[in-house]
Parts: structure tokens; C-alpha cells; sequence
DNA sequence: CGTGCTTTTGAATAGTATCAAGGCCGGTGG
DNA sequence: CCACCGGCCTTGATACTATTCAAAAGCACG
């Protein structure tokens, strides 16, 4: 194991593995393995057997459900010092992912085996705390992303998705990074919608100059509505 | 303290607080407290101070969210044993409620102090875990809802609403229990449209005979996609 | 210089929200 | 007892929004 390889000097200091024990810290550290996935490539596979849990070092990373027609779904983005798999640990022996995890660019991510995870559950009560505090912000995250899913026009849909992704992936330019990561069928697969409608509204929201407004906009995921959204809900 | 208010003899099997220590169970029972709500009564509302969990002993919640134009939209159900208000505990000292949550029926709801659960936490590892795992299957739930709300008719979201309600409540009656409780405004809530639609295509389930198949459907929050929501992705 | 891929635009169709009006109770007070 | 009220449920007509299908333009790559 390199330098490079080490949980101590790992610049991501978000890193969930960062809250155990010093000891702790060695152990996951000498059982992990590091692994470079290129841009579009499978870190899992919808029903592989679950193995352990992933930690992103580096990287962007979409999380896929395959839904109704076979219609691709972007059910979560995961950015720097996020974690992959969850569902996997504790529960019964013969886990399978419910999703897929692909790579939007070449990423960095680590890997921690079940029972290592497991084990540092039990002697490591911050570590289970700190995890379970991720999970419950990841939960009211997901509950706003469903209620907007469920209340608002495609055109405001798909302003929020590049809300959420600027606030995973924290794009400065929303225009440049955004086009070298995400396709408009990405976009579409995010907002639940197709890819005919994206492109009709990102040219729209494009010629009213929201876009850079959207750049500028810092949701606060719970309580607050999205302010400019350009659609019939704007409150500018 | 009454018996009827002990969490050893509690009939509710699934409740976290059995997961403690045994001298921590009666430490928390020491220091609960335990409420009736009637029917359509506030549990606690958005904005309102988070000062400690809550545990549905029985009875049939709602979580609603006020979104775009005021419309309410539920974000979960909560059942026997199911717990209210996560996202209080840990966090900066003067947390407030992002949603409401409202008494479907008369219901008997415990309640945890913020400090008595934190070091509850970190005295009782089991807890956490299962409180972990308690979140990471919601969390899961809310992906697959997320999917459908976002993929699904109106027809068909209504149906998985039906299904989602038979889920977490198991009603075993559809029809007289769910008139009961569920108004068509909150099948509405739940699905993300109008009591309109919800009545239409209501009536269209009934007389097609589709609401009695999805009273014995049997989802599986997780991989399978629904067989017979009655709507163009009708697999049949 | 094709070939395959993503993006873009258009037109026809289907789905959904909204508005308006009336029906059906259960309760309340004259 | 009956009339009235307010609640929820139901139905219809209309305007709007979104999906789908089709076709073409742009672009990278061998």
C-alpha cells in the first residue's frame, strides 16, 4: 500500500472512516482496497451480491434504477466522501444491490468488505452515529426531491435537477462542467422526464438567462422552496 | 407510570427501544412520556422546536410538506412502531421540524428527550445500528418512490399509493378501511396531484376490478416493479 | 467520407390540471 | 321534524402541458 492509499493523509476529510478510532482507522485501512473506474463504467451492477460498502475518494458517480419500460431513473448522485451501497451491511448474508452505480468521470473509490464494516459498527460509536446522521440528511433530501417530483412542471424539474447536481457535484459553471458530465438523457433520467423536453427547456431557461441564476442559487435542502425556478411557481 | 405505559410489556415487537440495554429500557421509560393524539390532531409542526424522538406506539400518521402553491404533499407514512421527527437528534441545538406530522387516526404516540436519546446513542450500539438500518431501508423506500413518481401516470402513482398505504398500514380491506382514514385530498397528497384524478380514476380501478388485485399485491419496496397498477405499463 | 452517437426541432396525440357546478351526507338550530 | 350549512365527493368542459414519433443537423472517429 502507498501513500496515496492512506485513510491519515486522504485529503477528503469528509470521509466517513475519518470519525473511527485511530486503531480503527488502521485496520480499514490495511483491509481496503482503492479502485480507478473510468468515466461510464459499473462500480456495481443492479442484483450483484453485496459485498461491502464504497466510499468515493474522487470522483461523481450517478446511481441508477432501472424503472418502468425499462426507462433509466437517476435516483441519487454521490460526489467526494460519499458512500455507496448502503442496504448492503447487516442485513440477511445474500444482500443484492436494488441499483446500479456508474462512473460520470474517472473516479477514485474505496472499498471496505463486509465484515470489517461490520465489525467497526460494533467498536465504533461515532463511526455508526456519523453514518446514521448521513443516511437521515440523505433521507430528508430525498423526501423534498419527492415532493418536487411529485408537484412540479418538467420545466421546474429539470431547473432542480441542476440545483441538486451543483449541489453534489458543486459545479462552478454550470454550463462547461455540466455538459462535459452529464448528457441531456442524464439530465432527463434525473428529472424524470425525456430527453426532447430537456433540451426544449434548458434553450428556454437558456434565452431568459435563468441558467446563471440557477448557478447562483444555494438550495437549502428541507425547509425552503426554490425561489427562481422560471416556471408558473416563480416567486422572484 | 402506569403498566400500560412500560416498554417491556409493550406489545409493539418492532419498537427500537427494545433494541437498548435492559437497564437503558428502563431508563427511557423513566423518561418518556406517553400521548393520545385524536384524529387529525398536530403530532408536531413544521417549524416547531425539535426537542427530542418520537415513537409511534399505534395509531396512523401522516408527514406532510407544504410545497408549490401551498399544496400539501405527504412525504411518508408512519405506523405501529415506526418512528417520527428523525433528523432532531444531533444536529445544531435549535433544530426545528422540516414537515408536520398529523394524526390519521386516535393515536398513542411516545416521546423521547433530545438528551436522553443522544446518550442513548452512544451508551446502546445495537440501537444505533438498528436505527441505522431502520433509516437505510427508509431511505431505500424513498428511492423506489421517488422512481415511480417520477416515471409513473397519474393512474399509476395512485395505485402505488394504494399499495405504499397497504404496505406500511396493512389494511386487509382496501375499500372500507381506506375510506376510513384517507380522505381522496390525501390519496391526492400522497400520489402528488388533485382529489379530482384520484376520484376519476378511482371509479375507472373499481370498475375495471382492480382495486381488489391490488389489494392482494404484495409489494416488494426494492427491486420488483409494480405487475398491476392498471395503466399503460400493465404487465398482466 | 461514411457510420454511429447525441442534440435539436416540428407536429400530432395523449394526458393532466383547473375551473365550475351540482350531489350527497351528517350535524345544528329553528 | 325539517331546512340549512359545511364538509367531502363527483362529474363535465376546457385549456394547457407533456409524450411520442419522425426527421434532420451537428460532431467525433476510424
Amino acid at each position: 500500500m502507498n501513500d496515496s492509499n492512506s485513510c491519515l493523509t486522504c485529503v477528503d476529510s469528509n470521509c466517513f472512516i475519518k470519525s473511527c478510532y485511530p486503531d480503527w482507522i488502521f485496520r480499514i485501512m490495511k483491509t481496503k482496497s482503492e479502485t480507478k473506474y473510468k468515466k461510464g463504467e459499473y462500480i456495481f451492477r443492479v442484483r450483484d451480491h453485496v459485498k461491502g460498502l464504497f466510499f468515493v475518494k474522487n470522483g461523481k458517480i450517478k446511481v441508477v434504477s432501472t424503472g418502468l419500460n425499462g426507462k433509466e431513473q437517476i435516483v441519487r448522485l454521490a460526489g467526494n466522501g460519499h458512500i455507496l451501497g448502503h442496504r448492503g451491511f447487516g442485513g440477511k448474508s445474500k444482500e443484492v444491490y436494488p441499483v446500479s452505480a456508474i462512473a460520470l468521470e474517472d473516479s477514485v473509490i474505496c472499498f471496505v468488505d463486509n465484515d470489517t464494516i461490520y465489525e467497526a459498527f460494533y467498536m465504533n460509536t461515532q463511526f455508526v452515529i456519523e453514518l446514521m446522521m448521513f443516511y437521515s440528511k440523505e433521507l430528508r433530501a430525498m423526501e423534498v426531491r419527492m415532493k418536487y417530483m411529485a408537484q412540479m412542471t418538467v420545466r421546474e424539474r429539470i431547473a432542480f435537477s441542476l440545483l441538486y447536481l451543483k449541489d453534489v457535484f458543486g459545479y462552478e459553471s454550470s454550463e462547461q462542467e455540466l455538459n462535459a458530465n452529464i448528457s441531456r438523457a442524464d439530465i432527463a433520467a434525473l428529472s424524470g422526464t425525456n430527453k426532447e423536453q430537456v433540451i426544449r427547456n434548458l434553450t428556454e431557461l437558456e434565452k431568459e438567462g435563468s441558467l446563471l441564476m440557477l448557478a447562483d442559487e444555494n438550495p437549502d435542502w428541507g425547509t425552503k422552496s426554490p425561489q427562481t425556478l422560471g416556471g408558473n411557481h416563480m416567486t422572484i
